[in-house]
DNA sequence: TCCATTATCCTCGTCGTACGAGCATAAGGT
DNA sequence: ACCTTATGCTCGTACGACGAGGATAATGGA
């Protein structure tokens, strides 16, 4: 509440701007009518906003295809010599990267395995991908995105369990240069693709939950996640909803991670622990569903991940809960299960209308999304937009 | 995202109205020079803004007493022909109300008892209030804002095993009038007041949570509450840390609820369920500490409070954690129990900082505050103010 | 073929908030 | 008295947005 009234010049010429560009975003391919709708531009504003935009390379107009009667309108995109991101998606076994215009759209997926997951290697290899794009795009990369699978705190690599890094610096991967890099949780980031342009389109308020090993989300409102004090908000596999006497890595014990992944899964049947949590459940996943002690073994993971979201809505109240990575087929593999305990975990007045627990949409690209909007965002943000339209055109 | 640009004429033009107001509130006595210190405005605004202000009964001037050198200024405060809020805070045994004007301060703080629990009875009382404060204060009431011991779900309340209720319609209250009624869990409200005018000043994201009957709590983002889509978020006390076995008021099991209050007092005491638990928790945190049973007991609680604060540190990130009612005495009843409990649960690298946990400043009075400042974040806003200014001055 | 219809875009005069420079005011200090 | 300091007021300017009216570019029927 300290914030100044700023409504001054630099701010209050972007505002609107910034909007369009969101719109654009949310909207692909669509009309200047529709924008001019949407938004309840008036004509004459309309005009000059779309001008100013395009002289700028923020967007490009293209006639559209007629639609009947009418004064033929034009369709809104990206400008083919306008600001990029670069999302990279950093996760156990490879990693991958996009680049995007300020459509949203990915362009040039590419990804890669790890030679080597020492943080070192990892780190150079991908400082090599974002010296290569900043080489060919130039000015024209304004923020770099990167998803990680492990806790973010302040701009760092707090702790990645899956990886076996901890306290791992990442602004050398943009040291020397101006453009920003943004890091942020696989899972918070793919929660934010879900929320904007997935499963959660239209709630207000969203739940998202993936599990690969452990299990990590984010609560979004509004299309904008809850990161917290230092961007490690939505660590919800390590809250004590498991059983006490298990130690988890991350340093607590009894955390939720440990009952519904692989791990869990292989408690529950006997087995030593795997390596490869994540490709272990896929396994048992696989397997036959006439095996007892597997049906009963999905059965309990199932029913924990469904108390633990009962909890969760009973915490945050949102319109929905979307599910990623191996939730969906974990909650599949014991549907009413799942659904018995999601509802005995919510309080009674939940009961009546509980919040819809639905599938995510963006498969094994919502972190890649998530980034590659985290970093649009930066761009399009009010003052980005100040700073691009101070340079070189 | 759906939103329209809106910088049209009635929603620009109180945009910095709202935010003095905001900021008065936050500043009460402070002078009119550091009013356009604070929010950067031209000493020109400023005096459009202060004399727009004040020809609405939005503010008023008052000579400030002089402080060395220079041309004097003044004091700004309420007008005292300005709107007004009431605040109501319905708890267990009694409620309470204030009224309250755009300076946040609370007049005639009054308070009853219930004569019977019954909620019609109950509403009757409280509808005599209202009716009587809108006898008195005519068209300068414009929102009332009531805190209340349960589950508010969409402007309703949804449950409250401490008062007994169940999906009790609140408008009943203002039927008939004008006045907006707004709702709030009395935890939730009592953490928007240590956001704001508390311990948790300053912070960013600051997490609350108060023990009574069971836990509840707030988490503030810049002074807002995580409201969730219903109104019902910060449900802390049912989510399920506690022993699967114990059922809940609520209707879920292993409720945390169970863990730390004059319940779970009682069980670890051997004793039967108390009637009335918060009267029995500070019964027990009166007793001598030399009693062992008493002791363990305590410890048992604190532990299980600090456990769970843990794990929601994970979850939320925030910069520090406020406690109210109950919580706080319950931690200074074994300090060391609740801290190892505490900085066990967290993961390892917010070890490092761990977000500090202190005491709630409001006391008892938290809740009845936080409806004033949520009352007064709705007569201040911008749509408010032009609905203010339409009327009769 | 021509013209009404429809949908969209553009032009231009106006409004209102905010800016900022300069001046006015009201004290304390010398 | 006169300077210094701090603050408030006046007024011309800038600029985003509004809104009415006209221009434009298509379709479709007479």
């Amino acid at each position: 509440m300290a914030s100044p009234v700023r409504r001054r010049a630099q701010e209050t010429r972007w505002h609107t701007a910034s909007q369009v560009l969101a719109w654009l975003r949310l909207h692909p391919g669509s009309t200047r009518a529709a924008l001019a709708h949407d938004l309840q531009l008036t004509s004459g504003l309309a005009t000059e906003l779309t001008g100013r935009l395009r002289a700028l390379s923020l967007l490009a107009e293209t006639p559209a295809p007629p639609q009947g009667r009418g004064r033929p309108t034009t369709v809104l995109g990206a400008h083919p010599g306008g600001p990029v991101v670069l999302a990279i998606d950093l996760r156990m076994a490879d990693w991958r990267y996009a680049v995007a215009g300020v459509d949203g759209e990915l362009r040039d997926v590419t990804g890669s395995r790890h030679v080597s997951r020492d943080p070192a290697t990892v780190l150079v290899e991908i400082r090599r991908v974002i010296d290569a794009v900043r080489d060919r795009y130039g000015h024209r990369l304004r923020a770099i995105a990167l998803a990680v699978v492990g806790s973010i705190h302040d701009g760092r690599l707090a702790q990645s369990a899956t990886l076996g890094w901890r306290d791992v610096d990442l602004t050398a991967l943009t040291a020397g240069g101006t453009v920003p890099l943004l890091p942020g949780n696989d899972a918070t980031l793919a929660g934010l693709a879900e929320a904007r342009t997935g499963a959660a389109v239209g709630a207000r308020a969203a739940l998202h939950l993936m599990v690969e090993v452990g299990i990590g989300g984010a609560f979004t409102v509004d299309g904008q996640p809850s990161t917290g004090a230092h961007g490690a908000a939505g660590e919800y596999g390590h809250q004590p909803y498991g059983n006490r006497s298990l130690p988890c890595p991350c340093g607590a014990r009894g955390c939720w991670d440990l009952e519904i992944d692989g791990r869990a899964l292989a408690r529950h049947l006997g087995v030593p622990a795997p390596a490869d949590p994540r490709g272990f459940a896929r396994q048992v996943l696989d397997r036959s569903p006439r095996d007892p002690a597997t049906r009963r073994a999905l059965a309990a993971v199932a029913g924990a991940l469904g108390a633990g979201i009962g909890g969760l809505v009973n915490v945050h109240d949102p319109d929905m809960v979307t599910l990623g990575g191996l939730a969906a087929p974990l909650r599949a593999a014991a549907p009413d299960v799942f659904d018995s305990a999601y509802t005995d975990g919510l309080m009674a007045f939940h009961r009546g209308q509980p919040p819809p627990v639905v599938d995510a949409v963006h498969g094994d690209d919502g972190a890649l999304h998530g980034a590659a909007i985290l970093a649009l965002d930066h761009v399009t943000s009010e003052t980005a937009l100040a700073e691009w339209s101070a340079g070189p055109h």
